[in-house]
DNA sequence: TGCTAACCGGAGGCATACCTCCGCTAATCT
DNA sequence: AGATTAGCGGAGGTATGCCTCCGGTTAGCA
């Protein structure tokens, strides 16, 4: 589970059960609602005190950040193991795990705005990730010239914010998405 | 100004006053804060006590549709000034519009989402503003046969919650997701 | 100009969330 | 088993936003 960026969890056993209780009661949360779930309500849902929320998490960012490491790290692996595909198939199949990853996750999209020490190195790490099979696709005369991965992320991450009719649509308007970065002829 | 959907407005000239003031203090805190901008600083902004901005808008939901009754109509505006343009080229006209339009004023985005009375409505008329630009278009061959427009409006939408680096950035992935909804050969 | 109904606006009560502080608990070590 | 000390958790102070209520003001009319 250890990915490129890691974090320093505590020593002893049950302060360590309370920071990953809490880590989980904070994704969900967020994804539930949004970035700025009631951070009271999530030291609830992971049966905690407050007091142990604020311990582990001084500030709300870093609870947010921390969060968020774990997403990242999750997106590295899921590029690797696209790697092995045909360019164009690599790139596709890891946008589409992006945006359905993002869709549950939805804060996600946040991380190409905010700005903040680990949001950036968190950025650097998804681009390290999916740059590559972007360019690769793209060198391979798959992808149109004149766009950049980040104007693809950024045209793949309005997806996540909309609220499909079912995954059929969100696949299929990806799907157009896709079409509309693929090389011409 | 009026369009399809029309509001009451007050009758004393004072209280007309603070009704328009509210109503674009509200237009400018939405745009910048989103939807949960405090009412109390609406208030401010407009110059007029919170007990005014309750009594013209008894709920926050009334002072968010009111906004956005505006808006809707000024994108019904926009369809009927390029009604006249060629097929394609009306539709891409219109879908800038709505892009630049909904980049600025982003909350509006929750019409696609959100439910209640006024927003159906307001879903009716944007529907009925681009649905026929779109379906010229698909009829003279220009978009793709497999998709619709809550396809098109999704797909788009999603593009004003993204923080472009630049306009030209918005401009070039706007095209980049036009091309992929264009009718292929 | 004077009357009066319509309108104004902010004080204040209520709810919610943030965050700190410290007396109690229990994990770990010997 | 007992000592040590990291860790727990919630009471409570502070801040902020929601919304109501009503004494004072003023636009519109005659």
């Amino acid at each position: 589970m250890d990915g490129p960026v890691t974090l320093r969890r505590p020593q002893r056993a049950d302060a360590r059960r309370n920071y990953d209780a809490l880590l989980a009661a904070a994704r969900d949360a967020f994804a539930e609602k949004g970035a700025d779930a009631s951070l009271e309500d999530i030291a609830k849902r992971a049966g905690v005190g407050i007091g142990t929320l604020y311990r582990n998490f001084p500030a709300r960012q870093d609870l947010f950040e921390a969060v968020y490491v774990e997403e990242i790290n999750q997106l590295a692996a899921a590029a690797e193991a696209a790697a092995s595909l045909p360019p164009w198939e690599a790139l596709r199949v890891w946008l589409q795990r992006f945006v359905a990853y993002a869709v549950t996750k939805r804060a996600i999209i946040d991380l190409l705005n905010r700005d903040s020490e680990m949001f950036r190195s968190c950025r650097v790490v998804m681009y390290a990730a999916g740059e590559p099979l972007f360019a690769r696709a793209q060198q391979a005369g798959e992808v149109r010239a004149d766009a950049s991965f980040d104007d693809v992320l950024r045209l793949v991450s309005g997806l996540t914010s909309a609220a499909f009719v079912d995954d059929a649509q969100r696949d299929r308007v990806l799907e157009f998405a896709l079409d509309g970065i693929r090389a011409t002829g």
